[in-house]
DNA sequence: TAAAAGATTAAGCATGTGCTTAATTGTTAT
DNA sequence: ATAACAATTAAGCACATGCTTAATCTTTTA
């Protein structure tokens, strides 16, 4: 064994499990994936953003309905739909002035209520 | 119409759909959920958490495999499991000096897996 | 009992997030 | 056209997050 390696094995970590490690590592989501997943988490990890998607879950609503009923500011509630828009988890149409947004697909509804579940029991 | 009335008609944001917020405002979930939701789902939001819960899906782990398979630091590690364990995501066993880390409950899973479905269409 | 090793906790710093106010865009109505 | 309004974007500030290094705790083994 070089000299390097014996060192190493002092200085470094000590790999207990390499054989689990090995496999783990094999069947691991890949990076980009899990980033974006992250992203995904890190809109709904927000107590406002997450009152938003539960208001578009029983109705779709327009910015100004979404200040009135969480009682923040039209900039505010905005800059937070821009970020639920961009990991895809609502949508919008215009109707003259008003946009209207709702929840892009069923996904959102499942993460919500398999979390909801989680936090209550 | 008393003058206050109309003067913050006239100042405050125009609520067009009154009688939906009403019925949204009935309907939602408490806050407290709301609020521990939102941190189990910030607990979701780094890449390097999503990673580890990604490992203990397929094994069980200790905390130096972890760090060997994530090449970070084990105080790194740590401070991330202490993170997921705070949100009921991860439960441990002590086996001699190594901690043992695993899922606590199969919620997780779901999430993981409806959020991989997400990002991935 | 002392030393070693896995794990956790603490302190400190760089970066990110969420709000506010102000400015801008885009659409409607006078 | 121009005024009004819903919405978005920008700039700036306070606070939170994630990493590093260092110190501490806990269990094993020599």
């Amino acid at each position: 064994m070089p000299a390097e390696k014996r060192e190493s094995a002092l200085c470094d970590i000590t790999i207990i499990h390499e054989d689990i490690l090995r496999q783990v590592k094999k069947e691991m989501t890949d990076d980009e994936s899990l980033f974006h997943m992250a992203e995904t988490f890190k809109a709904l990890s927000d107590p406002t953003r997450l009152k938003i998607i539960n208001a578009l879950l029983l109705s779709e609503m327009c910015v100004c309905d979404l200040a009135a009923l969480l009682n923040m500011s039209q900039p505010a509630i905005s800059h937070h739909l821009k970020t639920l828009r961009q990991t895809r988890l609502i949508k919008y149409r215009r109707d003259g002035k008003m946009a209207y947004y709702s929840l892009d697909d069923d996904h959102i509804k499942t993460m919500f209520d398999v979390c909801e579940t989680h936090v209550k029991e």
